[in-house]
DNA sequence: GTCTATAATGGGATAGAC
DNA sequence: GTCTATCCCATTATAGAC
């Protein structure tokens, strides 16, 4: 497939990429990466809950940025399986994971988060909401993010003086 | 796989079903039958809010009962595209979130809608809560869902209860 | 209904020429 | 770096005996 969208031959790919392994590896480094300094930012913030809301807001900006892509690299059970044995991988999600979730993590959190991460993968491309506009479709999902993690509704720079992240 | 899992050959199965689409038709109709009574009852009920209710509990009632397997159904791209296909499931489908959003059709409802529904396909199976029992699930899983919906957060009368989807 | 055996198709991968 | 040609192998499917 990625040989005929290219216009050339698969021996052409395979110059490039020894396995399927490789290019399934190569493009979820390259994803992943853009959501490398923002994560290292979060686990740096002191404020819990500012660090979420960062966080929050990159991961929902990237999957906009990537609408109609990002639910292949999540979803695709082949794609899973090469991801799932690539020990680096699995180190970056749990460390978005628990920075997401913060300091709890009980049932109702990691709900949360599960819930959270498959609604905006799954969203940004639901024929659903094909037509809505990708700025209209951003604050929506932060909204609907916030409600889903018992984050407070409008942020505020600097000081957080919001409810707390447990119900 | 099929026929391994059984223990008998692959002709064995092709004796039964001519193509792997009619394998696939036949198990999507199953499942969605298991919601048949259910979405009729919402599409009769006059009360839409309580319609909403009853709806969501049986889906959220079988996503459950089907942990492990729901989401292969709806994510698997093989039998994605084999679904498509087939105007029905389309159509039930469209039935079920028309159901589920009630007269409202604007991007919130319809994004709420779409969240939804992966949220709970996924989240059901999803590492993060693997270790979690079917009746906390569901609990948590209402709780979220009516939250994400915008519905009361306690549902007042009637035979609500965490009831199987049947069979 | 199940079996053995055998296509047919397509994805994943390699060899060697240019 | 790309090409043609080919290999390997799993999935999908059929034929015909029991």
């Amino acid at each position: 497939m990625i040989a005929d969208a290219m216009g050339v031959t698969k021996a052409a790919v395979y110059r490039q990429f020894k396995t399927k392994e490789e290019i399934v590896i190569a493009i979820t480094e390259r994803e992943l990466g853009m959501l490398e300094d923002a994560l290292e930012a979060a686990e740096a913030e002191d404020d819990r809950l500012r660090a979420r809301e960062v966080l929050l807001n990159r991961v929902i900006d990237q999957a906009i940025a990537r609408r109609g892509t990002v639910s292949v690299l999540q979803f695709d059970p082949v794609i899973i399986r090469l991801q799932a044995q690539h020990k680096p991988f699995q180190r970056f999600i749990e460390r978005l994971f628990a920075a997401l979730l913060g300091t709890d993590t009980g049932v109702e959190a990691r709900l949360h988060a599960a819930m959270l991460s498959s609604a905006i993968s799954v969203a940004v491309m639901h024929p659903l909401i094909a037509d809505v506009d990708d700025d209209t479709l951003r604050s929506h999902l932060m909204h609907m993010a916030r409600r889903m993690l018992n984050l407070p509704t409008q942020v505020s720079a600097g000081t957080m003086g919001g409810r707390s992240a447990a119900v």
